[in-house]
DNA sequence: GCTTGACCCTATAGCGGCTATAGGGTGCAG
DNA sequence: CTGCACCCTATAGCCGCTATAGGGTCAAGC
């Protein structure tokens, strides 16, 4: 994690934020980012609270909220003297659904670790049972 | 699992394989099922493969198979002569792959809950340790 | 015959979250 | 002044559907 200090160019904040640059324009386009200052050569410029925002953003996406709940964060992390439960809530409401998506993704692996088992290889295709239980 | 006798409509087909009508035009769109015939009325008409094609694809799209994988596998079960290597192989990497999301989301569920733990709810956001977190 | 309604047809655009490509311009070093 | 790394815009593509617009077909009921 380095250390920002002056405005930066978007290769720079890409390296800063561990992102794409494609991605920061993709970014500043659905208005995740607001557009930039540009040097009279147009190209963008970023100052330090822009490094912190995507910062956070990419910490966000790493944790598995989609860009809409990110929106969100950030809209709610800008009202400081408001109380956090809507933050709270996100949070657990997101914690909800990755446990649902594990537990579905076990019981798809338990089920694919059937079907592994029940050929023992090395037979025709005919035979495979493996596809024999795809097919029911 | 209704049994199908005489040729059905994409409707029938439909329902006979927990699919949708979009789906299977789609499905043929890209090659993954054959172009039917069609009624004098331009209606397609399937026959009784192509209810036990169409369910082999949706059962391996339940199990996680992307359509790629599928048409492998569709085209593996047809050989019926060769022995069924490939299709082990196939299965043993799927399932591969799927522990592997497994183990990436349970780590995400472990950080998730952290975020909130760290948070005892009714501050306000300039102090709300879930924000904090996400901010590094 | 005429209408209603369920079904079917094609073509095209959109979802999320990027990624890739084409075809240029900028800025600095040698 | 040439080469190169970097930047710009605009557009299309990825996966696996889903939705929308604007029609045609077919059987039943009046």
């Amino acid at each position: 994690m380095t250390t920002i200090d002056g405005p930066v160019s978007i290769g720079e904040l890409a390296k800063a934020a561990s992102t794409q640059v494609v991605t920061i324009r993709y970014y500043e386009r659905i208005g995740l980012l607001p557009s930039p200052r540009r040097t009279p050569g147009n190209y963008r410029t970023y100052d330090r609270e822009q490094v912190f925002r995507l910062r956070f953003i990419r910490r966000c996406r790493d944790l598995g909220f989609t860009l809409d709940q990110i929106r969100d964060l950030l809209r709610l992390s800008a009202r400081k003297e408001q109380d956090c439960t809507d933050v709270d809530r996100l949070a657990a409401a997101h914690l909800e659904e990755v446990e649902k998506k594990i537990a579905d993704l076990k019981r798809l692996a338990a089920e694919l670790h059937r079907l592994n088992n029940c050929c023992e290889g090395g037979g025709r295709i005919a035979d495979c049972r493996i596809i024999d239980a795809l097919s029911h």
